[in-house]
RNA sequence: GGGCGGUUAGCUCAGUUGGUUAGAGCGCCUGCCUUACAAGCAGGAGGUCGCAGGUUCGAGUCCUGCACUGCCCA
């Protein structure tokens, strides 16, 4: 089985089994570590996906991200703990609970808070893991072994302990203010819930008469059925137009209540008429100007946005209606002066859509200025890092303007407010209690009654970096894996959910010291603060749609990513994810490049399938990690248990130029990753990979080494193959050149793992016969550089060759040449170790360039037809077919104006004395070496245009 | 109204602290089923880097203004 691998890469069944198998194996569980472990750590906390939720694009970018963080961690050496869970989302939960119980015709207050609630749990257990089993295809390697869910006893227990030393600490207050009311959900939410909107309304200017005078003062207002409540009318002191009716009273039309003129600042009076009606309960500038003034709230809708008895006779009709009414009545009594057109913002509720109502009544705050404080000294003083660095300046700016927050919610599903009342004491203090209280502490009483709100959701989820590991106790857990290494999530969540972790967790963990020696080894020694919940925050980017739209359910351009990865393989998906996720750019996803990468997959499989066709042949029985092998003929050495080298490719026997070459170009690909991974350079990092995969090592190494593989010896015995069986005929060369390609397959697999963790996985099992040395590819180690094997001389040579052949290929295609005919090149090398390096790779030239033979000449073959040059050689091809002349020439002065323009630019520069002054030495260099092949091209292209003259 | 981005090939995007010839994928054109791969191979065309100024020896990159466009906040 394991080296027959089917002729095309099927990414489905491949995928489903190593996802499942990874689970089962629970390879990425963490243990916690003993005291003393020397290791370093890195913590990652999975934004916890809504339980209602559906994967989408974004979560596949989001955990794509992390997930190549984490393995390649992993693969490091790390103590790597990405940990899972699930978020019980209050709202969008109740409303799918409510959707359901609607369907059978029942209501939530029908059936009470109790059952309702035992529903909720019931629909949790049945469809809550959706989201987390779309996770596990995705290949997430979460530490399955510590997933949590927000409702848990032991999580909820943290969240009663915060609520109580908040409120002891009195930084949890009771009050009554304007709150965005949703009509729909029957809740208040909290300002970041509210998705403002420009809608096309009116502005409705009403005339309201002034008591004692003939006059009339006009408002404008955007919600009339509001006047229902207005208690007063401001102008500005200032507002010269008014100052004859400073303390007069003007008498409420429809509602026939006297109310006072005030002076206040809300009113300005360059805008509109300068005056503004003033409703305390149903706004909230109003309700502060009310405050200012004492004037009375009142309310004239109830909890559905309807009218209520104090809206008089349009008491039962909704908000919509009653403005209909309203200005029907105005208008026939002549109080509607205008109606003109009028953009207004419109708040709507982020869950439902609905127009969300400005609502006065009673909530529990938090008192967001002490936690603020800390929050923003963590992020300004560096302890915090947030990338990319403009959303710094976003955080900050919004934490320096923060608000009280909402923290109650009217809803029956989440933590309920640890606060009981007392029915039988007549003040209205309140008990707040870690546990529930039999009696009143005051009088005694048992009849107790829980206040009825829950807590906003965030509330909880704020605080999941500490209480997943075990907070309020002091855990080993949390000495080791607090503060986490790294948050990545989406901008959208920056201050409903990073924010608000950052607040708790240097409120709560203040004092809290992180191990030592794991710090040090981690690279955070030079951090003082070990109360934050995190080192760095990584913002990824939005997934639009191919036109760079936003993607919508209402648009219907919404990508399962689940569909994608049907059609092109999760690793072509997270390939795609990662290669396009360039920072500061939202990605717009085009299946056009998943295509691509599956063929990129495909490749790898296809190059997989050469390589086991050629172990089978020259050496079977072969495996990495033993390259010896190869040169101990006769005797089974393979040694399963090597892990795999760290640094470069070990045993790796570089004998050729090709060889030097590739592992020189590993080594350097391995440098280039594993710094691009450290700055977040997820695309880098791809398309590097990708680049030395595909244009590298396929296009260029397998193809030179294929001579190799096949030598045979000529006339010797035959040798014993490693299992003993038929004789192999293959030489020494072709054993080793065999080991080199399974080593440097088996490095390169490592390197791409990360990325591609699935196809990766399959070959390198398949690599090993089924019977590999760890239990995944995810456990050995990721490649590192060998400075030491970078070899710039060989990289030099090898361009010249490759340069050669491509010259050879150009000049095919304009001579025309059958592609099956070979023709006979000549070459003038201009130094003698060039003409030495090439005449050594003779074989590669004829046969990558299609060449039947090649000679060397001494004279420079330049003005030939036919021929090519470059700084260091001159080829010529011998082909009979008459060149295109006009063709060639056209070329030709093409080029020619393309190196005198560049020789031109060079020119100005060197002969600038303040460049040569300036310009760094390196650069000045350059130039020189450039201008001096510039003058040998030039040459040599303006002898041939005469010759063709 | 305030703030932050974006504008580079037909399309989607890269392009490090300014530095020698601006790159990739897809698409397009030409030729090939060359025994790993047609989901492939070889070759090719295609860009006054949104516009106008400025700084600099040198600008796709820095500054100013403008145009278009997107997002966030009020």
């Amino acid at each position: 089985m394991p080296h027959e691998l089917p002729k095309a890469y099927e990414p489905g069944a491949i995928e489903a089994r190593w996802a499942e198998y990874w689970v089962r194996e629970k390879l990425f569980h963490v243990e916690t570590p003993a005291t003393g472990d020397p290791r370093p750590v890195f913590t990652m906390l999975l934004p916890p996906p809504n339980v209602t939720g559906r994967l989408h694009m974004g979560h596949m970018l989001n955990q794509t991200q992390m997930d190549i963080l984490v393995r390649w961690h992993r693969m490091r050496g790390f103590i790597t703990l990405w940990l899972p869970g699930t978020d019980h989302a209050g709202i969008a939960t109740q409303m799918m609970v409510e959707r359901q119980l609607a369907k059978e015709g029942k209501k939530r207050r029908e059936l009470g808070r109790e059952k309702f609630v035992e529903r909720v749990w019931e629909w949790k257990r049945e469809y809550g893991g959706a989201i987390l089993d779309q996770m596990k295809r995705l290949g997430a390697s979460v530490d399955w072994g510590r997933e949590y869910f927000t409702m848990d006893e032991n999580l909820s227990r943290a969240v009663r302990e915060v609520f109580v030393r908040l409120y002891e600490e009195g930084l949890i207050y009771r009050g009554k203010y304007i709150v965005n009311w949703c009509p729909r959900c029957e809740t208040a939410i909290s300002d970041l819930e509210v998705k403002h909107e420009e809608v096309a309304g009116k502005l409705w200017e009403i005339r309201y008469p002034v008591i004692g005078t003939n006059e009339f003062i006009t408002v404008a207002t955007t919600r009339p059925e509001t006047m229902l409540g207005d208690t007063a009318v401001a102008v500005n002191a200032t507002d010269e137009r008014y100052t004859h009716l400073h303390g007069k009273k003007v008498l409420l039309p429809l509602m026939q209540r006297e109310i006072p003129i005030i002076l206040d600042e809300i009113a300005k009076p360059e805008f509109g008429t300068g005056a503004v009606k003033i409703t305390p309960a149903h706004d909230p500038n109003d309700f502060e100007a009310g405050k200012r003034h004492n004037l009375a709230q009142i309310h004239v809708m109830d909890l559905h946005a309807r009218m209520n008895e104090n809206a008089g006779p349009y008491k039962g009709l909704d908000r919509y209606a009653a403005r209909e009414a309203v200005l029907a009545d105005l208008k026939e009594q002549g109080f509607l002066v205008a109606e003109k057109d009028y953009t207004l913002p419109l708040g709507k509720c982020d869950r439902c859509g609905t127009a969300v109502e400005p609502r006065l009544s009673e909530q529990w705050f938090v008192k967001i200025e002490p936690l603020a404080k800390k929050a923003i000294a963590a992020v300004e003083s560096g302890e915090i890092t947030i990338t990319p660095e403009n959303y710094k300046q976003i955080y900050l700016n919004w934490m320096y303007n923060i608000h009280d927050w909402t923290i109650s919610r009217q809803l029956w599903w989440g933590h309920r407010i640890p606060v009981w009342h007392c029915k039988d004491c007549p003040d209205v203090d309140v008990i707040v209690a870690r546990e529930t209280p039999a009696k009143c502490p005051k009088c005694g009483s048992a009849r107790l009654e829980q206040d009825t709100d829950v807590l906003d959701t965030w509330f909880s989820s704020g605080l999941l970096p500490f209480t997943t590991l075990g907070w309020p106790e002091k855990t080993r857990d949390a000495q080791v894996f607090y503060p986490t290494t790294l948050l990545i999530t989406a901008y959208e969540i920056l201050f409903f959910w990073v924010a608000r972790m950052i607040m708790f967790g240097c409120h709560f963990m203040a004092g809290h010291e992180q191990d030592a020696a794991i710090k040090k080894a981690s690279g955070w020694a030079e951090k003082k603060n070990d109360s934050v919940p995190f080192r760095n925050v990584y913002i990824h980017a939005l997934v639009r749609d191919a036109d760079r739209q936003k993607m919508s359910k209402t648009k219907g351009n919404v990508l399962d990513p689940l569909e994608v990865i049907g059609q092109y393989g999760t690793d072509a998906t997270r390939f795609t994810l990662a290669a396009m996720a360039a920072p500061g750019t939202d990605i717009a996803f085009s299946e056009s490049r998943t295509a691509g990468y599956r063929n990129f997959a495909n490749k790898i499989w296809n190059a997989a399938r050469f390589m086991f066709m050629n172990v089978d042949r020259v050496e079977p029985g072969l495996r990495p990690g033993d390259p010896s092998a190869s040169l101990r003929a006769g005797s089974r050495g393979a040694r399963l248990s090597t892990s795999p080298p760290h640094a470069g490719i070990a045993g790796f026997h570089a004998q050729t130029l090709e060889d030097r070459w590739i592992l020189s170009r590993f080594n350097r690909a391995a440098k280039d990753v594993n710094e691009s991974l450290t700055t977040y350079r997820f695309d880098e990092a791809a398309n590097r990979i990708y680049d030395f995969f595909w244009a590298e090592f396929c296009d260029w190494y397998i193809e030179l080494i294929k001579p190799r593989l096949n030598e045979e010896v000529v006339g010797a015995g035959l040798r014993p193959a490693l299992d003993g069986a038929e004789p192999r005929p293959h030489t020494r060369a072709a054993r080793v050149a065999c080991a080199n390609l399974v080593n440097l397959f088996e490095a390169s697999l490592r390197l791409l793992h990360p990325v591609m963790p699935f196809i990766t996985e399959e070959i390198w099992h398949a690599m090993y016969d089924g019977k590999p040395p760890l239990k995944s590819i995810a456990l050995a180690a990721y490649p590192a550089a060998d400075e030491k094997q970078i070899d710039l001389k060989a990289e030099t040579e090898m361009a010249i060759l490759q340069d050669l052949i491509v010259s050879v290929r150009n000049l095919r295609a304009e001579l025309k040449v059958e592609p099956k005919v070979k023709v006979p090149i000549e070459v003038f090398a201009h130094e003698p170790e060039i003409r030495a390096m090439i005449e050594q790779n003779r074989g590669a030239v004829e046969r990558l360039a299609s060449v039947d033979k090649m000679t060397f000449v001494d004279i420079s073959l330049e003005k030939l037809p036919g021929a090519r040059s470059t700084s260091r050689f001159d080829v010529h091809a011998i082909y009979e077919k008459k060149i295109d002349v006009a063709a060639e020439r056209e070329r030709l002065t093409k080029e020619l104006e393309k190196i005198e323009k560049e020789q031109a630019n060079g020119q100005r520069q060197l002969s600038n004395e303040q460049f040569l002054a300036k310009a760094p030495a390196k650069v000045v260099e350059g130039l020189k070496t450039r201008a001096e092949e510039l003058r040998v091209l030039r040459e040599k292209t303006l002898a041939k245009l005469k010759e063709l003259a």
